[in-house]
Formats: C-alpha cells, structure tokens, sequence
DNA sequence: TATGAATGAGAATTCATTCAT
DNA sequence: AATGAATGAATTCTCATTCAT
C-alpha cells in the first residue's frame, strides 16, 4: 500500500512516519486525523507524506497493517504456537498480554478500536480476514479442549466460540483500561491484581465451558 | 437540547426528522453524516435543521437520548422490572429483544454503536451514565443471584459482572447480525435457532457462575 | 418608509419597535443587527416587523429618520430658534443638550454614529439632507456673528463653520462620553465640571473666531 | 497576527493581499467585505487567505496594523520628530500630510475610518494603543507651547487639547475629502486653495489658543 | 393582522491533494 | 526526494424573508 519511495526510506523515519499516523488516527479518528498533524509529528513534509502514500486512506490502511504486523512480530516472539486448549492460552498468554499492554498500549488501543468496528467500513477487508485467522485458532484451541475432554462436546463450537470470545475481549478491555491508567511502571500490587482477576476470569470460563 | 421550535412540531415530524437523523449517523459516523442528507431525508429544509437545533452536535447528542429513550419505553413496556437473578434476567428478555431488534433494527445499531465507543468523545457524559446505570441493575441481579444461592458467592462481584457483560454483549452482537440478515419476517427455523443460542448461552453462562 | 400597518398601530407599541430597533442596530451595527432580536425586544413576532417594513433597510431608514424627528421635537421645545450668534448658541444650548444626552443617551448615540458615517452609505441622502440644514443653520450663525461684529470677517465662511463644526462636535463627543459614564443622576460635582467645560470651550472658540 | 506562511511571502504579494484586504475593508465595512472578493483582487485563491490569517478578523486587524505602520514610516521619513509648538507642527506637517494624502488615499481613509470608531469594537485595543500614543504627543506640543508662552496656561491642558484636536480633526477631514475628488494631479490653484486653508486654520487655532 | 415555522441563498472556513521549486 | 505554498471542493451555519395558519 505504500509506495516505492516509502519502503526506501530507513527505518527509524518509516517507524517515526506509522506511529505518528497511528497515533493522530487514534486520538481523533479518521475523518478529524489531519494529514498535517501526522506529518509535522514525525518530522517531515505535509507533502512528503503525499509521495510515501497515495492518499489519507492508503496512509490509515497502513497503519493498521503495520500495527498488526507488529502486534504478530511481539506475539511470535512470546508465544510459541503450541498445542495448547483455551485455558492454558488465556492463563499462558496473560502475562505476555500485559505487557504488550504496557509497553505499547498505543499499538493495542489502535488494534482494539479497529477491531470494534471504530474505523467504521474503511478496512472492512483487514477487519474480516482478521476475524477470520483468530476465529480458526481459536476454534482449534476449542477443538483441542473438547479432544482432551476439557471442554463439554454436547455445546455446538460456534457457540463456545462466542462465548469464549465475549469473555475475553471483555476482560481484554478491562486490562488496557486498568494499564493505561498507569503512570508509568505498575506497582507489584497492581500486578498482583491483574493476575488475580487472570485467574477469576479463567475459573469462570473453564467452569462454564467445561463439561 | 432541541430548541423550543422542535418541542412544538407535530410528533409525525419529530420523529421523521429523528430517524433520518440517526440513519445518517448511523450510516456515515458522525463527521460524514452530512445535514443536508438528514435535511432531505426528513423532507424538510436545511435551514429548518438549525431551527430545530443548535447544531449538529447537538442534534447528534439529541438522537442519542431519543434513541435510547424510545428504547426504554419498549423495554419498560415488556420486562416489568422484578425481582430476578440474571440467567432469568437473560431468558426472559431475550424473545422480547430479539422483537426489538427485529422491529428496530436502525435504534438498537445505533444504540450498540454508540455504547461501543464508535462515536468516541462525542457524547461521554450520557455513555457514562448509561454505563453506571445499566451496571447497578446489573450488579443487583448479581447480588440477588448470591443471595438466593444460584450465584458463586467465593468470586467479587466486579469480576462477575465483568464475565456477565462479556457473555451477554458478545450475545446480543450474534443476534443483532442475524436479525440484520433477515430478508423481512424470520423463518421459523430461523427463530428456533435464535433460540436454542439462547438456551445454550444461559447453559454456559450458568455452569460458569454458579456454585 | 414604514407601511400602512405600522401607521396604524398605537403609539406605544410603535415607540416599542423603534426603541427596540434603535438598540439593537446601535449596538450592533446594520449587518449584525438582527431582525429577531428587535422583534423579541419590542415584544412582536418577527413576522410582524414585516408587516411594518419592506425590509431591515427600510426598517434601519425609518430608524434613522425616526430618532431625527425625535431629536427636533426635544430641541425645538427647548431652543426657540432665535436670533443669536455662534457663542450664544453653543452656551444657551448646552445646558438643554446636556439634558438631552442624559435623558436620551440611546438617541443621541445612535444619530452621532449616523452622522459619523458609522453606517457607512446606507443612508447617504439623509445624511446629506441633514448635514445640509445644520450647516444652512450654522453658516446663518457665523454670519449674525460677523454682522454684530463679535466674529472677524477677514476669514472665509467656509474656515470659520470648518473651525466651529470642529470645535463643538468634539466637544459634544466629549460630554456625551463623560454623561455615558454616569451611573444614573449626575452628581452637582459632575455638573459644575460639565458647566466648566463648556464655558473654556466657548472661551477658546470665542477668542478664535473673534477680530 | 498572520501566519508564518505570511511572512516569508515575498515583498510584492504582501502588499498586493494587504491592498486588497483594505480596500475591501474600507469599500464596504467589515460584515460585508468578503474574503473571496479579496482573494481574487489580490489574485490568489480563497484557500491562501486561510494559509496567511487565521480567519477574517485576523486579517483584518492585520490590515489596520499594516496601515498604521505604513503611515509611521511615511511620517518618520517625513517629519523628524523635533521639538515644536503646536503651530508649527500643524504647517510644517500640513504639506507633508497632504502629500500623503495624495498618494495613498486608500491607506489614509482606511486609517480615518478606523479611528473614528466606523469599525466598532473590532480593534478597541489598537485604537486604544494609537489614541494614547497621539495624545500623549499633542500634550505634549501643548506644554511646549505653554513654556515658550505661546499658548495661554490659564486652561486646562485637556480643554486645550479638545480643542486642538477638534479644529485638526476636521481639517484634516476637509483635506481628505478635497483630494479624493482630485482626478489624478492636483492643479496649481487646488494646491493654492489648499495652503490657504491651512493658514487660516493655524490663524485661528492659535488666536483661540494663545494668551 | 399576528405569528412563528420554513426556506435557501450566501459566506466563512477546512483540509486533502496538487504542484512548483 | 523533500518541501510547503496554492488550490478549491465541500460543508456548516446564519438569518433575512416568505408563507401558511
């Protein structure tokens, strides 16, 4: 989606370039994200922005394939694509989730206001092949639990995925609501805390889907 | 918020003009929302728009609190407020607001929508407060649930509420998007289906709640 | 200039309207004076304010002419026109001037404004008319005055009503001024100070203009 | 008061938006000057007037400034402030004054309009600055005169000074309207004419005035 | 005649995008 | 390639005037 001129520049101008858009597009959407801002924020020309991207929409497109992509990199990097159930997912990945939460809470908020459909239809296309990667995985992990007999197999999967979905993305949102509140590192009792509402959150899932 | 003129119109064209309103909003988020569409659509005149209100924000705001009013008179008019625990709660609503949805298909979206965040800062205050309010009557089906014994009383109510919410929401999204495909009038296969989520839903909200 | 109907009206109420009027175009100039306003003020629909004038200019022309007439009814009852010189006039008129401004601070504004071209060309004739019959009035006074001997004809007549216009109407600027600052009666201090004022302006002018 | 995109435009178009802007302003008041009008006379599109000024009262205080501040420098070059009596002040700068005039009649009935309140409220605060500063001046070339014994000390400076500036106001005024009727060139006789209104003007201003 | 709702022309302003340097 | 000034389409909002009751 970007242009030539684009992918040549170093990495640290593309870096400051994405999260200058990200951040603009974040904090007053897309209508009231003004190019201007964007290119004044990292640095370059309201008009070199022009000849890195063909218009706004391409630059916001982007954006959010570059937050994503970057989302996947720290995910990879923490968690290795096991063989897990849900359970262990959600109990394994919390700790990692935190502090994704913590050290990019820009990348996550952007990633979960696109996901909630904030962006309206201007990636629906993104939107929906997302959907659909993490539906599957998490179908899988579904799988997997009814297979290890974690996981009641009288409950049709497309409902368990919605539950299970509607648990976690709640919960999801209630972390990034708690770390943004932090001033800058959380205090062990806020980490405390958060395990502990981990741990609640997986008691009342597993009780709840287990069979 | 609407000005003295639009208190005096004739309830024909209230509401005319407040579904035209919430349709373009709901179409085209707010920034695109375009006075002169709602104007037309209304069948009234630009001019008359900023006769009725101060201006499109506030008209915005307005279509917000006659959404959700319209809403509260439904819900009134079907769930007599009683004495519930919250699977009950969930059952008993849900016929009525699977009608709901299915006769208000434009209210419910833009209600959702709204209380999804998707028309950001734009109307906080009354977000909030139908957040704080929903939560009470929320948190005492919790309590009564407790109390009665058919609710875990070893886990906080916060975390709850927070697992209800997530179940429920993610629900009630299924079913909205279902509605939404229906050509007109639902198949009768259709609304067993509509129904059996449900019953499977209180199943696992239940087992997860419970003692 | 007003139609029929404002005619016909009692004098209260068209005394309302032209009140109401005058504030607000005195207070806000022509363009920013606003139909709405005068009507509410006067008490009348704004409807009605069209059933007395074609339009805001014809309502603004008779405004002008409206306060004039006023003003001469208060002047011809105080000064009749006599047979005096420049000094005798500005000294036996300050008094009932003073008056005046106190009494009709609103009227008095406006009409200077008017003949300060405040309101730029929209009521150029009258403006001219006006002019013209002040300066027929002054020019007879400079000539009474020569004739008598208490002014010196060595000075075009043209110099001398340039000097004398020049002289009184700051001087009137002046103590319409001090009178707008007063909070309702003058205090004797801020008459006896007035009655100063006048009598070294009359000194200066006197001196000036005498052989 | 404008933007920095303003300022670094060159000298030539600087000027040729700030004459548009004035004469814009001077032709028909503030509410009715429109920026498009200007644009086009200063030959730049719409939009560039909203790159250089905020909006419209900026550009119009900007346009007061400018012309002030060309007039300063006019006079700066013309009239080294010495140390006069009002008299003098009065000759020596009639001619020069009159040579600007002349040559700017635009900026010079721009600045007139100003001062004499035609443009409301809309620039208090620099007619304020400017009063101040003229007075403070006069006062000034009052207490010169009254030291040299030129000017009678058995007034009040304040008097004096109403006095002084309602005779120059309003030649200055009479000046003004005498070259706007010239075509291009003043004839010989109208030069004539004109110097001897400012010989009697001085006769009489300083017969009222001398002791 | 009085009323006040309806109308729409008109103006300011914004800002994505283009373009000359 | 970078820059930032130039452009003008598009939109909100105002308010004098008209019009139906």
């Amino acid at each position: 989606m970007p242009k030539r001129t684009f992918n040549r520049l170093d990495d640290d101008k593309k870096e400051k370039v994405m999260r200058a858009a990200i951040e603009e597009f974040q904090a007053h959407g897309f209508e009231n994200a003004k190019i201007e801002s964007i290119a004044q924020n990292a640095g370059v020309a309201k008009g070199s922005i022009y000849q890195y991207f063909d218009d706004k929409k391409a630059l916001f497109l982007y954006s959010v394939t570059w937050a994503i992509e970057n989302f996947m990199k720290m995910i990879d990097r923490q968690t290795p694509m096991k063989d897990m159930d849900v359970y262990e997912y959600f109990l394994s990945g919390s700790r990692e989730r935190f502090e994704m939460i913590r050290k990019e809470p820009l990348l996550v908020s952007f990633a979960i206001d696109f996901t909630y459909g904030k962006y309206g239809s201007l990636a629906e296309e993104i939107n929906r092949e997302l959907k659909r990667v993490s539906e599957e995985y998490e179908l899988k992990l579904i799988d997997n639990g009814k297979k290890r007999g974690t996981i009641r197999d009288d409950v049709d999967d497309k409902i368990l995925l919605l539950f299970f979905q509607g648990v976690t993305e709640k919960f999801n949102m209630e972390i990034l609501a708690k770390v943004k509140n932090f001033e800058s590192e959380p205090t062990e009792e806020q980490l405390v805390e958060t395990e502990s509402l981990v741990k609640s959150m997986v008691t009342l899932l597993k009780q709840g889907m287990e069979r």
